[in-house]
RNA sequence: GGACGCUUAGCUCAGUUGGUUAGAGCAUCUCGUUUACACCGAGAGGGUCGUAGGUUCGAAUCCUACAGCGUCCACCA
């Protein structure tokens, strides 16, 4: 049973800082996070956190958003399962903890710690950026379930992991070969093209023959390279070269002797520089390919210390840097007459994304994922494959969304995916770090073994570890329990995922990757809908980066201002996709709005009563506006939350938050008594809806309001058709009505410059309809213009109202004050144009000939339209009747 | 080079299948401290919806071209 307030008691101002932590230790021991009920499954995947340190607004972003989604789900009746976790992250934290030890005073501490002792340090500096983590999650407010937290370098993650390598190993798609792969020199691994960035460059592009007597000259940017050369490629018809093609020449280049043979292929463009490209099987993607269908040698010139590779290379080349040596190569062109050209050039350098060193490209033995070998399926696949028959995974991938059965929020992002799957390459997922999953496969000699457990005497491990996109990949499902057969069934149907909720960054690292793994482990998609939020930037769009100093950290922030203010910024005035602009005072003017909910609340418990809040009927028209107001927004806000439109909910709740309850129904309220019971079920209302929003004030109202229950597990009302009847509406229509005069009356008032403060007089007689609408209802109008310092008089004049302030005077047309000349003049064009529409549509559908060749769609179309404009133009000439 | 996005009030942005007079927040100006709230309230000003065409009874919304800005992808050596 709820107790009166004392007044005196409620804090004038909200203070978050004193009430979030203790909100949040009682939601979850109350089991609140954990699945409850027999609901419908509802589960999102929390996209894991990398284990680096903290969190930043991308992070702030993403909890917010799924934590109002899991909210908003769970209180309507769904089983809501919101899982945690975080990611180990494989190359980024091992690059951090070297530094960190770098930083203490170690010259080369992997050399000097060794594998083992490394790792130690990896796994230690690891578990505290846990801590700090979850604990960061926490403050944010997210409702998930930490009895279920994961990690992907745990040991049931580990188990997946070498699960599904093995099965792809079984499959045919995972294979070791020795191909060109990204190198990252600074680094010591091999990245995945996606780790790789391109930074823009000036470069100087030769032109030279590679000796005297080589008849075609060729153009490079790097010079260092064509000592690997095995190779020139001319265009097929290029009558330039034809001569040459099919010839071999052994040129001496800079002191090395070359074996070149002169090919032609269509990739070459002759407009490009000389028309001729020098081949470099070794370190050239394109050249590694022409190779391939040429059967060209390959011969690598450049070693994993992207130093020149001795022995290879003309002499006193041996141990060149890149940067060394092309400058050695072009004094030598030029000392030898051999340089036709140098220009600068505008190049793309491929870097890497963390370090920034720039890649090379190598051949190398390592692991690949074929995105374009065939394989048999193990399972019945996205409704369009059977068990046994055969796909790709790149099919797979376009499957999933083409079929509709992972949906992309904002659609236009389905473009970008399949673009980038289209030219998906081979996933080479093998890196030489340390920390990581580590490669389960065992050599000995030319054999080969996928097995758990050293195989036996002889047998050496692959020391390798696998790219960290690889264990992300499997994260909707290894969470729930695969491949454990029995842990897996329990979860079963939580998967597919309802939402994977993340930053548009990510698309093809990761959302890419875990429909790859879904599809081809389970044959469903990992997901229903992506939600991709924009990306966090400072006040003039810049990324937010320590270099710049301009990064707004939500730890510092939710102090200041509270976390539900913090999450509100975040979410309002943004669309998915799109990038959203913070700034300190956009979170200061949410902190405001917090407030302002807490006073309307803390004046609405002032006013309620002891009663049954679910007992409260609509006694006066303002009880019936505002009720089927209320229906209204809770109708559209559910529906906007369902299609992921956060900001356009929000504010529609905002809307009537402000305008229709605070500045309208409570300020009749302190007039109007009798409405304790009515005000404390628009309470419950109102603070449920707002929930998802801002969780820790509503909670607070909540429990300081003395509702019955915790506001988290409340369920969302559903509104019957039955409440929103048409006497119902009839009586808000006529609230409607008598509120617009008021408002009149009060901009009359302003424009005449009469103090608001000071009481006015009105009198009113108007219209027939008006003025007996008003007679019937002469109480409420006279509140309703109390409620703004308006008093009503009698008065003698017909049709006018009269604003009576001293000496002024004022008439005002209660029919709501329109100019009817005006309205008339508007309503004649739309008729007009109605009925030229009605007109033109009818010789359409009457004309044979375009109905014969028009598809059914457009005829339906047309018909449904017409119609409706045939209703509309006579509810138009209704009203213009009643104009007159 | 390809793709995508943005261009709407001084600023930040909404505007979901084309449909009353294009909205909100912030900022500005005027007025106001009526015990829910100054982390407040009442009002006002401010937009040829990037430009030019087209489709339509009707376009910020659809189509075409152009301009500026931005992002992603791509091996022109």
């Amino acid at each position: 049973m709820r107790q009166k307030f004392d007044p005196d008691a409620l804090p004038k101002a909200y203070d978050a800082s004193s009430v979030e932590d203790g909100i949040y230790a009682a939601w979850e021991a109350s089991g609140a996070f954990q699945p409850q009920g027999k609901g419908e499954p509802y589960t999102i995947v929390m996209p894991p956190p990398n284990r680096t340190g903290t969190l930043h607004m991308g992070h702030a972003t993403m909890l917010a958003i799924e934590d109002l989604l899991i909210r908003f789900q769970r209180m309507q009746g769904k089983r809501a399962w919101w899982i945690p976790g975080t990611d180990h992250a494989a190359i980024a934290t091992q690059v951090k903890v070297e530094q960190m030890l770098v930083k203490q005073g170690m010259k080369n501490p992997r050399e000097e710690l060794g594998r083992e002792k490394f790792l130690e340090e990896v796994v230690k500096f690891a578990a505290e950026s846990r801590d700090t983590i979850v604990n960061q999650v926490r403050k944010m407010g997210s409702s998930c379930d930490w009895e279920n937290e994961k990690y992907t370098f745990d040991e049931e993650r580990n188990r997946a992991v070498n699960k599904m390598f093995a099965m792809m190993y079984e499959d045919g798609i995972i294979e070791r070969g020795y191909r060109l792969v990204n190198w990252d020199p600074q680094f010591q691994t091999t990245l995945s093209d996606d780790e790789v960035q391109s930074k823009e460059v000036t470069a100087k592009l030769l032109t030279f023959t590679y000796d005297k007597d080589f008849p075609i000259a060729i153009s490079t940017t790097r010079p260092e390279t064509k000592f690997g050369d095995t190779a020139v490629a001319v265009h097929p018809d290029d009558k330039r070269y034809k001569k040459f093609v099919g010839k071999t020449f052994e040129p001496v280049f800079c002191g090395k002797k070359l074996l070149i043979k002169v090919i032609a292929d269509e990739a070459v463009d002759p407009e490009f520089g000389t028309g001729a490209l020098g081949v470099t099987p070794a370190h050239s993607m394109i050249d590694a390919d022409m190779a391939v269908r040429h059967s060209l040698e390959t011969v690598p010139v450049i070693g994993k210390d992207a130093r020149l590779i001795e022995g290879v290379v003309g002499s006193g080349f041996g141990g060149l840097t890149i940067t060394e040596a092309r400058e050695k190569i072009q004094i030598l062109l030029e000392d030898g007459g051999l340089l036709k050209s140098v220009t600068d050039v505008q190049q793309h350098l491929p870097v890497a994304e963390r370090g920034g060193a720039p890649v090379e490209q190598l051949p190398m033995k390592q692991w690949f994922v074929r995105v374009n070998k065939s394989f048999v399926l193990r399972q019945d696949t996205l409704n369009k494959w059977k068990k046994g028959e055969s796909a790709t995974l790149k099919e797979l991938m376009i499957e999933a969304v083409k079929s509709g059965e992972t949906k992309i929020v904002p659609e236009r992002f389905d473009k970008t995916y399949f673009h980038w799957i289209e030219n998906l390459r081979d996933w080479c997922i093998s890196r030489q770090i340390w920390f990581g999953h580590r490669i389960l496969v065992w050599y000995k000699g030319e054999e080969t073994k996928v097995s758990d457990v050293s195989p036996g005497e002889g047998w050496e491990q692959d020391p390798d570890t696998l790219d960290t996109w690889f264990s992300a990949g499997m994260w909707t499902f290894s969470t729930l329990g695969w491949p454990d057969e029995k842990e897996f069934k329990k979860h079963r149907k939580f998967h597919p995922t309802a939402v994977l909720e993340t930053g548009y960054d990510i698309l093809f690292f990761w959302v890419a990757r875990m429909i790859l793994m879904s599809t081809y482990a389970l044959g469903e998609v990992p997901f229903k809908d992506v939600y991709l939020h924009g990306l966090v930037r400072d006040e003039q769009g810049r990324k937010m980066s320590k270099s710049l100093g301009n990064i707004l950290d939500p730890l510092d922030l939710i102090p200041k201002y509270g976390t539900d203010a913090v999450r509100l910024s975040l979410v309002m005035g943004s669309t998915p996709g799109q990038d959203v602009k913070l700034s300190e005072e956009k979170i200061q003017g949410f902190r405001n709005f917090t407030n302002k909910l807490w006073n309307i609340s803390r004046f609405m418990m002032m006013q309620m009563g002891e009663g049954d809040p679910s007992q409260s009927e609509p006694k006066t028209l303002a009880d019936y506006w505002i009720r089927s107001r209320w229906l209204e927004v809770s109708r559209n806000v559910t529906e906007k939350i369902k299609t992921y439109q956060f900001s356009a909910a929000g504010e529609e709740l905002r809307d009537f938050t402000w305008s229709d309850l605070a500045d309208w129904y409570l300020e009749i309220a302190k007039i109007e008594k009798g409405k304790e019971n009515i005000l404390a079920s628009l309470l419950q209302a109102l603070l449920i809806h707002w929930h998802p929003f801002m969780p820790f004030v509503t909670e607070y109202i909540w429990k300081t309001a003395g509702f019955e229950g915790e506001l988290i597990t409340t369920s969302w009302p559903q509104m019957h058709a039955a409440t929103d009847c048409k006497e119902d509406a009839e009586k808000a229509a006529e609230f409607e009505v008598l509120r617009s005069l008021i408002t009149d009356m009060r901009r009359l008032r302003a424009e005449q410059g009469i103090e608001p403060a000071k009481i006015v007089e009105f009198s009113l007689v108007g219209s027939k309809q008006v003025t007996s609408l008003i007679e019937e209802n002469m109480d409420v109008f006279k509140t309703l213009a109390r409620a703004s310092n308006i008093s009503i008089v009698p008065s003698v004049q017909e049709g006018w109202a009269t604003l009576v302030s001293g000496t002024t005077t004022i008439g005002l047309d209660v029919a709501g004050s329109v100019d009817i000349e005006k309205e008339k003049a508007k309503m004649t064009k739309e008729i007009a144009d109605t009925e030229r529409y009605i007109a033109s549509t009818k010789q359409k559908l009457s004309n044979k000939e375009f109905m014969a060749k028009a598809p059914a769609k457009v005829k339906e179309e047309m018909e449904t339209k017409y119609a409706e404009a045939e209703a509309k133009l006579n509810t138009l000439k209704e009203r213009m009747e009643k104009l007159g």
